[in-house]
DNA sequence: TCTTGACCCTGTAGCAGCTACAGGGTGCAT
DNA sequence: ATGCACCCTGTAGCTGCTACAGGGTCAAGA
């Protein structure tokens, strides 16, 4: 079972560029070439590739993503430390979201008080703007 | 009431490459300079960054900051489109949280299920690897 | 007067995580 | 023989900064 870069791509849902670049930062190993000089994967290189898409699916950057393929290729390994880059990682979705509601309600604050003028008494820019100092000071 | 950039960067909380940057593309105009060749920036440069750095952390892109920026330039306008922005933004910030509570519930599975054995039969990787087909075929 | 030090200048390269070319080669069908 | 889909390499672009290197300016202190 041979797959060129365009197979290997539609399995795993994955542009072809950004296949070769992984293989260019070291995610993905370089593998053997056919004849014409095209790249030909196997059946390992289809796990790895989806494992990789899984976990940035999930969000987990690509040094962590390295750092779980890591930790799965040392199969004896106490499985502490995926759980907690599995939980730092939570940690970090968890400030992002928090982050997010707070300019959610930023933003619904000023679009409540938009009460449709003219830009001149617009209620959003002057949110934006400097505190009334004027301008030609 | 002239600024150097260092001040101007003092007094809105910006780095000064940050303001440069603003001046490379465009988002800012070209000060006039001292005799020394330093940018001297007056109060309505001030005003305008700070305008700037307050749609920033509300999430602005650039691109959008501009486009505000535009708007507010023209004070007779309708302020529609204003409320149109802010509106699509805050759309774009409820559609991130939704996207970051999914990944938020399927990481807190992933976290659930590790039992704290040996990595060799880690529910999280588990959940990561492809579907139980075998590497080697 | 000279020197130190804080500030300023330009230009370029780097970060993440891809994506999009240009300009060529391969391989199969018609 | 030709067309077309696919592959190759290498490089540059995207966002929004940030971080140099290698210089110049200017005010204060010795």
């Amino acid at each position: 079972m041979e797959l060129k870069i365009g197979a290997l791509g539609r399995a795993t849902d994955t542009n072809v560029e950004t296949i070769r670049y992984y293989e260019r930062i070291g995610l993905l190993s370089k593998p053997p070439r056919t004849g014409g000089n095209y790249r030909a994967y196997g059946a390992p290189d289809l796990n790895r590739l989806s494992f990789i898409r899984r976990a940035r699916d999930l969000g987990f950057s690509l040094d962590q993503v390295r750092a779980l393929l890591e930790l799965s290729d040392d199969k004896a390994r106490d499985c502490a430390t995926v759980d907690e880059l599995a939980r730092d990682h939570l940690a970090e979705v968890e400030r992002k979201i928090a982050d997010l509601e707070a300019l959610k309600a930023a933003l619904s604050d000023l679009i409540a008080s938009c009460c449709g003028g003219t830009v001149a008494d617009c209620r959003i820019l002057e949110a934006l703007a400097p505190s009334t100092t004027s301008p030609a000071a």
